[in-house]
DNA sequence: GATGAATGAGGATTCATTCAT
DNA sequence: GATGAATGAATCCTCATTCAT
């Protein structure tokens, strides 16, 4: 059977797609995926309804290619950042690695998790996506590895660091546990993770 | 104005309420908020949706009664079970803490998620559940404190042990992030929730 | 068939009836029957829905209870004041005739016209209704006719002047005519009736 | 806000509005507003559900299209009609009146009452409706003015003259009052109309 | 290629009526 | 006789998807 979603190969139709994918994002984030009709992407994204699906099979679709396209740049961008610092020190890294996490998932978290509600059923999307955080825990692994001092650093530990940055960042972004001061916790956890990625 | 949903005083009416709540939760953790519709919460509880509808004034009542119950519930079940232990260990703590948590929450735990994100909105359910986990935390912290050698232990070490146990029962009811060893992760896990705790 | 709906002989169900049929009515005026459920009238009249339906076959048959009741009531009251006055002077009795039909309809006007189209279909019924119209303007008709200077009067004069009246207190219940006066309407209409009936 | 509800402007898109709002004129007429629904109104014009409410907001909305663009056309026409007449005659005028008020609101007439019924609560929708009337009844009154003789006319006595016109259409639709002779009826009408427009 | 009007299945919710207690 | 919990048909409205222009 013939492939009824087009593969755009010309600049205008890139840049169709692309603004599709990103009003998908951003309205997917902002409202959830129950709440985000087609409509409304295709307005925000400046196309007809009908043009949103010459480039994607259904609805879900936009959202696996926004969250696909989004995890891939970010986690790229965030490794080229960290890789910046001239010497590596472990405290300032953990520390740089949190704020930058936490400007690129902190608003698109709740998104995310739902994410995962949607594919739950699907074993295959899933690990499609959980790949992302094992890419990027590996290439995190991968630097520390390179750095000296780091001779028992397994995949594993560099996940529960990976773990707690992420709790950390949902934590800052969402939740008001009270009497939980973010400050003390965000302290206490960078001494974790030191202690985690060191031991 | 008048009360429109019915509060159930008699025994019968207590259990039908239940048979509902429980419905709802089976079939929300199941295929989540969105997939499930009343129709299905009706027949699994075996009533009509009518008789749903005097119950709970509308879907989400549903939903935050299933998940309102079953964490209050489950909260007390938990910390009940940790504190049989005859003698401490901080170890086998852990990991009773852990292999509890994952039994009562591994299977539920998208729908959690999703509950917060259907909540997002509602900064003061949002507190309501995030409430259930400042107090989960308490009761550890109050627990650890009243045994020997905790005197440096604050409320945000504890939380920060309860990220990582959540954070491990995600991962293993859901995520097969490859070349991830569930067994050293956890190992590992319970080794860095040891040095958070006592240091 | 046996007859299902009870005809109440004691005095306590002759109450009871009466209450629902009280009920009704307030409610049916006050926000129409389509916005009026049984379960208020119920509440309202201090029983069970199930002892509204061992006094009623549906829910129509207390709303034309409840118009036949009144009107039959209504109606006598009216006549009763009408004839009251010692000396009859056309003016004055017109000027009564406003105001004791207006205190009676003036707030079941609408409930009263809703009841037109609800029983639209149902040619007994409408006659049932209209003849209540026909009833007091007989009534009207037979008292002037038995006082002096009448001879020439009609039941479609009597009728016209029944409807001027009927209109007028329309007006003054529920519409708000831009540019009208309601005194000076008033005074044309008992003017205009006037001539009218002594035509 | 964007305007969910679509504004017609090419031809096509203007007759489907145009034949809902006749379906829903002709439903609403025979069986009222509550017992219509929104399927059979679709059905009637030829469309989908989902085309509905692509043109109108709710229910609601398509009655008050239904009646509004009714009133508007009609009262054009009536008045059209009117002033056709040559040679003015008073009697012939309100003859004409008459017999086109009743061929226009003749059938619509249980349908406007349910209208007031429905708008009731909301004073702004009221105030649009009754409108009308006030309009109406100034075109005649402009009209008469325009004629000779008619010095003394008032609005108030105008709008009685609309008040046993319209009260006379809706007996001749509508009600069977035992022993009134509309023949007669009418005849006395239009004297008492006379009556009342020339003192 | 693009459009956006049209579709209609699906779902939440209401409420007149019944019937077991 | 009285109750009021239970029923489930009925209805309004939404929105992912299609397809004629």
């Amino acid at each position: 059977m013939a492939e009824k979603v087009r593969q755009p190969r010309q600049r205008r139709s890139i840049e169709k797609k692309q603004k599709i994918v990103m009003a998908g994002f951003h309205l997917f984030c902002e409202k959830g995926y129950y709440n985000t009709n087609t409509a409304e992407i295709a307005e925000y994204a400046g196309v007809s309804t009908g043009t949103v699906y010459s480039y994607f099979r259904d609805k879900t679709d936009i959202y696996i290619a926004a969250f696909e396209d989004y995890l891939k740049e970010q986690t790229k961008n965030i490794m080229a950042e960290l890789k910046k610092q001239e010497v590596f020190v472990l405290h300032d890294f953990i520390n740089s690695w949190i704020e930058l996490y936490f400007n690129v998932f902190g608003q698109s978290n709740k998104a995310l998790s739902e994410l995962n509600n949607i594919m739950s059923k699907e074993t295959t999307l899933n690990k499609h996506f959980s790949y992302f955080e094992t890419q990027f825990t590996e290439e995190v692994f991968n630097f520390l590895k390179s750095q000296e001092n780091f001779r028992k650093l397994s995949m594993e530990k560099t996940y529960l660091a990976f773990l707690l940055v992420d709790a950390l960042c949902k934590e800052r972004a969402t939740r008001l546990h009270d009497g939980m001061d973010y400050t003390i916790l965000k302290n206490n956890a960078v001494t974790s993770i030191e202690m985690i990625l060191q031991n």
